[in-house]
RNA sequence: GGUCCCGUGGUGAAGUUUGGAGUUCACGCCGGCCUGUCAAGCCGGAGGUCGCGGGUUCAAAUCCCGUCGGGACCGCCA
């Protein structure tokens, strides 16, 4: 017998590898019998499954080995006599013959099909037996392009001098941003550590501490409400250099999410362009645009300048978006039950109301609101939409965040591809807003990022007078109109770090009870440094093709945080409870 | 915390709008037949607390209320 890679004590081939090179070799394959096509007493068929497969075996003498049965076949590699031959299959020119099955270990009927229409099956039910569900080829396909993109991450840091280092999973609670996992101390009853939300902290500390670029693959618990691409735990590339400006870690990063989309798709995607955060609104209404497709935003607020419609006379900021009724037919010509809805929508996401018009011929208006609009009014929307017959017109009056926002979820509501259509259009978001609106208790500016990210240095001098128009040193990485990650260049001046806990109303006294164990060593020598991390089930996802980081995360949590599977979360012993010094509180009543 | 959709033999669906016997289809399962199939084919059979609880009704899978579970989204995710 021949033997390779695959080979171990119970096989000498994978079931997968075998083709027209190998006939006339005897093998031993192990795996589970897929399907079983039985012809009388002296004739059946078993394909046999393994990691990399399908093989059909022909067994002569009708030995019972059933459905997910795991077994031992030992045969001769067969060219398939004329006309047998399986196109479908990478292995189906060849058949193993002269078999001898031993059954390794029988097995229930499994609860649902173990191929490709179990993605039909409840995804409860899929979860609750994922191990069965993993057996599936989506799944192996997609756990095996996971571990390749992680491999093609660390040999692309590895190559630019990165240092992988582990930091504690256990460590202070820091309450600021999303909701933390917490531990409790059972040597100091009381006491808790929090499950990190990112390694933040530990990366700039070892920027301190002279690493000079740390990278991780590194797992980050937030205890925020799930959704297609959140789970409480999700895994990040995280990476941090010194002595760096923007580009610098724009580029290094660049280089690991090709060599990652490489390793997944076979070929590196072009350069990552860039657009401004403000760009980004305005043109997409979101600050992760989908490039995939056009419908951008369009500036209406001097059209209706002097307008005597009040809605529109009050408002900040006019956009409008043209839904092209040869491009989008089906939206275009949406009736009035899916406009209110649309409008329904269009409220919930913040606006006071959408206008709606359908263009007619000769740029003949209809809406609700046409009859408030100047005939010039109505030429000049015309004009700037670039509108047709049978577009479909929505616009929204509000001031700038808000118009921008609601139409540029309309715009993804109405013509976002699915994620696996078209190109991967990759686009660095630059230039964020250091603050993010008001904290409407305290009325100080709050960050839209984290407190720690650099002032753009252009904007240094209005910090205290027109804090909402500073730009940040940060930047996001977004494909196909997900958010895979951000990062940005930190602060590294005490003085600064000040400076912009002054802004957001947090005193030397707080800053130093929150923050002490982090700033403290800042005033022994910090490096300029900056960082990124970039989510990899998102990026995993995308590259395979699925809607949501489920597929691509081999145990994951439903919606509501549970696992079907091994039931967690669940209740604990009252003994166990009691050397934490913890006890639980009675459910609210309702 | 909120909005919307879903829950029917092991699996997927139809039935629910307009209440009338657990009815139907496909797959799977069990048995039989079958020597070239490949999601084999043919014949037969078994398998159900219509998620759960309550209400309306002579009668509920179907109508009403509540609840549990799943999904999408809003809030949340510095």
């Amino acid at each position: 017998m021949t033997s390779t890679s695959s080979s171990t004590a119970l096989r000498t081939h994978s079931c997968g590898e075998l083709n027209a090179s190998h006939v006339g070799s005897r093998v031993r394959l192990a795996g589970w019998v897929a399907r079983r096509r039985e012809h009388g007493d002296k004739l059946a068929f078993v394909d046999l499954r393994d990691y990399s497969g399908v093989m059909q075996c022909v067994i002569d003498d009708g030995a019972d080995a059933r459905s997910e049965w795991v077994v031992q076949i030992e045969g001769t590699v067969t060219a398939r006599p004329a006309g047998t031959v399986n196109a479908n299959l990478p292995t189906g020119e060849v058949e193993l013959t002269d078999c001898s099955l031993t059954v390794l270990n029988a097995a229930e009927p499994p609860p649902f099909p173990i191929d490709q229409r179990a993605d039909e099956v409840d995804e409860n039910i899929r979860l609750k037996y994922r191990y069965l569900d993993i057996r599936r080829e989506r799944m192996q396909r997609n756990l095996r392009l996971r571990a390749n993109v992680n491999s093609a991450i660390r040999a692309a840091m590895d190559e630019q001098g990165f240092v992988e280092v582990e930091t504690p999973l256990l460590m202070p609670s820091t309450p600021e941003g999303a909701r933390e996992f917490l531990v409790p101390s059972r040597k100091e009853p009381g006491s808790f550590y929090a499950l990190p939300q990112s390694p933040q902290l530990w990366k700039q500390l070892l920027m301190v501490a002279g690493l000079d670029r740390y990278y991780q693959i590194a797992r980050c618990l937030r205890d925020e409400d799930l959704r297609a691409d959140r789970q409480y735990e999700f895994t990040q590339l995280d990476a941090e250099m010194s002595f760096v400006n923007k580009d610098d870690v724009l580029d290094a990063i660049s280089r690991a999410v090709m060599a990652a989309a490489r390793a997944a798709t076979g070929e590196a995607p072009p350069p990552i362009e860039r657009i401004t955060w403000h760009d980004a609104m305005n043109r997409f209404g979101v600050d992760k645009p989908d490039l995939r497709f056009g419908m951008e935003l369009v500036e209406l607020t001097q059209v209706f300048a002097g307008t005597g419609f009040k809605a529109f006379a009050a408002a900040g900021c006019i956009k409008g978006l043209r839904v092209d009724a040869a491009t989008y037919p089906e939206a275009a010509a949406m009736g009035r039950n899916k406009l209110d809805a649309l409008t329904d929508r269009a409220k919930q996401l913040g606006a006071k109301g959408l206008v709606w018009m359908k263009v007619g011929e000769a740029g003949a208006l209809d809406s609700p609101v046409a009859k408030f609009l100047s005939d010039a009014e109505k030429a000049a929307l015309v004009a700037a939409l670039g509108a047709k017959a049978g577009d479909l017109l929505l616009l929204v009056a509000d001031e700038w965040t808000t118009t921008c926002t609601v139409l540029g979820q309309l715009r993804n509501d109405l013509a976002r591809p699915p994620v696996h259509e078209g190109p991967y259009r990759y686009v660095w978001v630059v230039d964020f807003p250091l603050f993010v609106g008001v904290n409407p208790t305290t009325k100080k500016p709050q960050p839209g990022h984290h407190p720690f990210c650099h002032p753009h240095p252009d904007d240094l001098a209005k910090m205290e007078t027109d804090p909402l128009n500073v730009r940040a040193l940060a930047y996001d990485l977004v494909l196909n109109g997900w958010e895979l990650g951000s990062g940005s260049i930190r602060i590294h001046e005490p003085e600064l770090q000040r400076r912009v806990f002054q802004l957001l109303g947090i005193d030397d006294e707080t800053a130093d009870r929150k923050f002490g164990f982090f700033l403290q060593p800042f005033k022994y020598g910090a490096p300029p440094h900056g960082g990124f991390a970039f989510g990899v089930d998102r990026l995993v996802a995308i590259l395979a093709g699925e809607e949501n980081i489920r597929e691509v995360i081999a145990f994951p949590k439903t919606q509501s945080g549970l696992d079907p599977m091994t039931n967690a979360p669940g209740p604990v012993e009252a003994t166990q409870l009691g050397e934490l010094g913890l006890r639980t509180l009675p459910k609210p009543a309702n």
